[in-house]
RNA sequence: CGGGGCGUAGCGCAGUCUGGUUAGCGUACCUGGUUUGGGACCAGGUGGUCGCGUGUUCGAAUCACGCCGCCCCGACCA
């Protein structure tokens, strides 16, 4: 049991929270609900950025950049946008501070008021269709398909690293279309990306689903999601990608010449994820003993920690490693041979098990007497003691294995954790005692939806693509339902 | 924003109820030595506007009021 960490039985909140901020990757900041992402949660980020923004870009996507403030007026365009957002805005008011004339400090300066308040963006719909508007004249300007790396600002009630902070960083892609055909595909196109990003590098396995009414993004026409289960059972919303229709495009009066030469309102879509899927790859795959992170987005893939007692015996040990540390690097994983002696062989053990490097060597005397080394992988903690000859293939071969594990582990344990539920009894029961997602069918009501909501915490977390149709009766109401949605409560 | 808890060295805490020496303890950090195959040991040392502000008092970490921040539980949300 590493030091000082809750254990997840115990306080699974406290864990989460011990885990970001002993795993070094953010902290708390002097500002309200804002974080410090600190540089080995950044280097995690960077990686998500660079495999998305690849993904984006193989997509067909440039990016570009629009401005962090937002004129009030345009927030107003669209209804259920701004509904959607009011309550959490942060607004600019002022654009200059003077001495305080009782000498202490500054002052904002009443003089210097805006005529129209900005507000800081928390997402950028607005200010990006407004542009759109100059930019399309004919179908030829179309598709237009443009993301942005950003900062957001939504002002939470509460906030929690990572997963709901003040201000946090995210993409964003906005396209535009001729065809509702066209958007549509798009939003589920981007979607596919996220559930192919989110499996294949988080290790994370998703459903993909549409979201119900309730759910739905402000000013969207259907949202679309991908659901997480987190290690406690509950859901957590790890990506989102809309088709907003032509909500944007008559708010904004964007339309475009077709080639009849008539004027037609254009299609948008957007899709966004965010820093949170930090949060989601800690909760989805950590132990007590610390992060685990799978290889394809570990800032460090392999330590290698030297057991010895002279400088010689030091020296020797990094003549020996040498070669291997450049067979590594010249394969892009990542190494870092620890010859800091002000800390024991131990002590780093357990050091690089709370910050999740997937592969542990140590080499000792013996080991280089003998030709081995000793072999630890983070996932399982198993160790074994490998031939040094070779060892380089095996590790590339090993980092493969425990991605592919990681995966494994977290896909079994969600779909053990996905009950089909029949009766109201049987809900409020699986809902209070056995931590997971429930498959149930509903009566599409938004009456309904809210009442279970109400009664267990329980939100409808999507209706699956691809779903099975089936008749069933509504697990509450008992009216007839065609389909299994899933509930869970969630992040 | 509502209810509860907390804020004293980088971290974790005692002291606060019942105001009064120089504010302690563990850990971390620094120096020297011995160590090194799972979080070393000995010795010496550094580090504090007691969250911030105002007040009560001869005197405030301690009492009162206000504010800020964090955690937990609610409402809201990605």
């Amino acid at each position: 049991m590493a030091k000082d960490i809750t254990t997840r039985l115990n306080d699974y909140s406290q864990w989460y929270n011990d885990l970001v901020i002993k795993g070094n990757l953010a902290d708390h900041s002097s500002v309200r609900g804002c974080m410090v992402i600190k540089p080995y949660g950044y280097a995690i980020w960077e990686k998500m950025r660079d495999a998305l923004d690849k993904m984006f870009k193989d997509t067909g996507h440039v990016n570009a950049y629009f401005p962090l403030f937002i004129p009030k007026s345009f927030l107003s365009k669209e209804a259920s946008h701004i509904e959607g957002f009011a309550k959490e805005c942060a607004v600019v008011t002022h654009y200059r501070l003077i001495n305080d004339p009782n000498g202490k400090g500054v002052i904002v300066d009443p003089t210097a008021k805006l005529e129209e308040e900005l507000i800081i963006r928390p997402t950028s719909e607005t200010i990006i269709w407004n542009t759109y508007k100059t930019w399309i004249q004919s179908y030829r300007d179309l598709p237009l398909l443009i993301n942005q790396w950003a900062n957001v600002v939504r002002w939470e009630m509460r906030t929690r690293l990572f997963l709901r902070t003040a201000e946090f960083l995210w993409q964003e892609g906005h396209t535009a279309h001729a065809t509702e055909k066209e958007a549509v595909e798009e939003t589920e196109k981007m979607l596919h990306v996220y559930a192919e990003f989110a499996e294949k590098w988080m290790a994370m396995p998703v459903i993909l689903g549409r979201k119900t009414a309730n759910e739905r993004f402000a000013g969207a026409v259907e949202t679309y999601c991908i659901e997480a289960m987190m290690q406690d059972g509950q859901a957590l919303q790890a990506g989102t990608s809309h088709f907003l229709g032509q909500n944007f495009a008559k708010a904004f009066d964007v339309q475009f010449l077709n080639k009849e030469g008539k004027q037609e309102l254009v299609y948008a879509t957007s899709w966004g994820v965010s820093t949170r899927l930090i949060g989601a790859l800690i909760m989805a795959h950590s132990d007590d003993d610390g992060l685990i992170i799978p290889p394809k987005l570990a800032p460090l893939h392999v330590v290698i920690v030297p057991i010895y007692k002279t400088a010689d015996d030091l020296n020797k040990l990094y003549e020996k490693v040498k070669p291997l540390i450049e067979q590594l690097k010249a394969k892009n994983i990542s190494v870092k041979f620890d010859d800091d002696e002000t800390k024991r062989p131990g002590f780093k053990f357990a050091e690089y098990e709370l910050r999740g490097v997937p592969v542990r060597l140590a080499m000792g005397m013996r080991d280089y007497e003998s030709g081995t080394v000793e072999v630890a992988r983070r996932d399982t903690k198993e160790k074994s003691v490998q031939q040094f000859e070779g060892i380089g293939n095996y590790i590339e071969t090993l980092l493969d294995d425990i991605q592919t594990n990681i995966y494994n582990k977290a896909k079994a344990f969600r779909d053990s954790n996905i009950r089909e539920v029949n009766t109201w009894e049987e809900f409020q029961d699986t809902i209070e005692n056995k931590p997971g997602f429930i498959s149930a069918h509903w009566d599409g009501t938004a009456e309904t939806e809210e009442k279970i909501k109400e009664l267990t915490k329980a939100t409808i977390r999507c209706i699956p693509l691809n779903n099975q149709q089936q008749e069933g009766k509504c697990v509450y109401s008992g009216k007839p339902s065609k389909e299994r949605v899933i509930f869970a409560r969630a992040y």
